[in-house]
DNA sequence: TTGAAAGCGCTAACAA
DNA sequence: TTGTTAGCGCTTTCAA
């Protein structure tokens, strides 16, 4: 019974060769300093062995745990998972691992996080949130690690972040949406009260407003949709304004919009055009499917680790405020 | 400059407040053992220095991480994400941090991950995976920790696993189609090789149609399917097949065979019917919306964490192999 | 090229 | 109730 085969160590491997620690930590630690005879002596014990380095004891001695953190809305918003997956694979990359956390956007539960993460002694921190609140941004800076933000802006510019240009993003497409001829253009927003959307998205939309001389009109603005059935039900209210267009900041709030429209028996696009902001799968499962401002989410999340790595390997970025290319899809929710 | 502010140790406040070492762990670890005039001034000195314990110094110490590995195939996959988040959700409910690995399904990866895993010292390892190969499984075996399954089957049997009774619900949903009428019903899996797809889904499916007498036509059974436009892709293929009703093991998948069956000019359900087996919300935004198996998603994920979490507790589980209820949830695209 | 020895910051006997 | 003392398994000077 009791199959207590302990792993090996590092002085086990010593032993069996008849070197000290020192040497066996260099061969792990690929140092040049050993001579090759040695080196493949060391190597057969640790193969026979199954010697494998403790990760835990390595970090605590070297203070570097080959770990990063990884602060998130929610895993199962397809926008968030898909930067992650891109952190997760240049991560793995760079061989570091992932620890995660879903924080429901919640500044509460980010600075948590952040702390707790911190008290796991985490090489660098991936943050991700349509907030960063005062709070949150000293924890991290109290943490001493490197950070940067993916998908998130730092209205203070001071923590490095990887974005598209979500204001130029919004500018264009109410822009195109005015050219087309439209007069009454909805804006769905999901708060109230964060830099994203007021600053950004909302600001995008009001300068193209501004550009083509209309005016800003505050009923065309809806703000805290965050769900599928948010945005079917607030078809209604949308449909009420009169809006011929919407343009929505997240793909399943546009979605809601769409069907929520269609249900009350009206066309899109003929009666109702709607763009979205995510390029999500589920802009192209929808009938008509929507058109959409496509962010290139996994490389946003993959540049962000990349630029991360840089950072833990305190090496000086080019370029602290990346911002990637979007690009427009068309499809057949405008016109 | 160079704020070099260094993280106060359990040093630092055991010299400020006059204590041992032992007597600041203890105030830290909760121990009974403290006058409570001591610990206030600990507690005092604590908060006074901003001290937190470094997680690194007390795993190697107390051979405890408090952090539990999550391997699992995708996290863009909302059946998987589901799961996790109600992974996350419990084990942050018992304080423990969750170190994510996708595979993409692939054994190889799987390796390596969950070797990955037990040398960073966890607690515990959540797996989830259309597939457990045996080398996966001696290896999970090898790290000596607890392990339980999320949303996947072990044939063997000897790891703890959370899942709804696969067989059983594609027996069910198969044997509703041949009472409705349906001849020729179609089943779409994700594999040919793996034991979900295999010995649970497709054996369900042939036992309805065993039950009922009923030829099983392999002509019928669609494998490989992964993604919507997969879906799509075999849209034409099921239509040839003459099938009235078409079961699938994913619903990104049953979405892209509805949508591509409808381009092609059939009716849902009126010509063909379809149900799905995750019911996440791509079941939802489809026109017509599709019937489904309801599978309690996050539950599975929280209820396999908090099996593990007694595992980890080295308390015994009443049952090791849990099987949640399922339903079914009836909507547009069946008759 | 190799080894000795001092930690990393904490927990956990064992004593007192 | 509190303190002393070994470690946990490794990295990293510093010498040799």
């Amino acid at each position: 019974m009791g199959e207590e085969k302990k792993n090996a160590t590092i002085y086990d491997v010593a032993a069996a060769v008849g070197v000290s620690l020192a040497t066996v930590s260099r061969v792990v630690n690929a140092s040049q300093n050993v001579r090759p005879a040695t080196r493949d002596k060391v190597l057969a014990a640790i193969s026979d062995l199954g010697y494998r380095p403790n990760a835990v004891a390595r970090g605590l001695a070297s203070k570097k745990t080959t770990t990063v953190g990884v602060v998130m809305p929610d895993m199962t918003n397809l926008f968030y998972s898909e930067l992650t997956r891109g952190i997760d694979d240049v991560a793995n990359m760079y061989q570091y691992d992932v620890l995660l956390t879903n924080t429901d956007d919640d500044p509460k539960r980010a600075l948590t996080a952040v702390r707790n993460l911190a008290d796991k002694q985490i090489d660098g921190l991936l943050f991700m949130g349509s907030q960063l609140s005062d709070e949150v941004l000293r924890a991290i800076q109290a943490t001493g690690v490197p950070v940067v933000l993916a998908g998130s802006v730092d209205q203070g510019r001071v923590l490095p972040s990887v974005n598209i240009d979500y204001r130029a993003a919004f500018c264009e497409v109410t822009a195109d949406f005015l050219k087309a001829g439209n007069e009454r253009i909805a804006l769905i927003l999901g708060s109230t009260d964060r830099a994203i959307d007021q600053d950004y998205r909302r600001a995008g939309y009001v300068q193209a407003l501004e550009d083509a001389k209309q005016p800003v009109d505050e009923g065309l603005i809806f703000a805290g949709a965050r769900s599928y059935q948010d945005g079917k039900d607030l078809a209604e209210a949308i449909d009420q304004t009169g809006a011929s267009a919407v343009v929505a900041y997240d793909d399943e709030v546009a979605l809601g919009i769409l069907n929520g429209l269609q249900d009350m028996g009206k066309r899109v696009p003929e009666d109702v055009s709607i763009v979205s902001a995510n390029n999500t799968t589920f802009t192209m499962v929808a009938r008509p499917e929507i058109s959409s401002i496509d962010q290139p989410k996994y490389d946003i999340g993959a540049v962000a680790m990349r630029l991360l790595t840089k950072l833990m390997d305190k090496e000086k970025l080019d370029e602290a405020q990346v911002l990637l290319p979007y690009t427009m899809v068309k499809r057949q929710s405008t016109k």
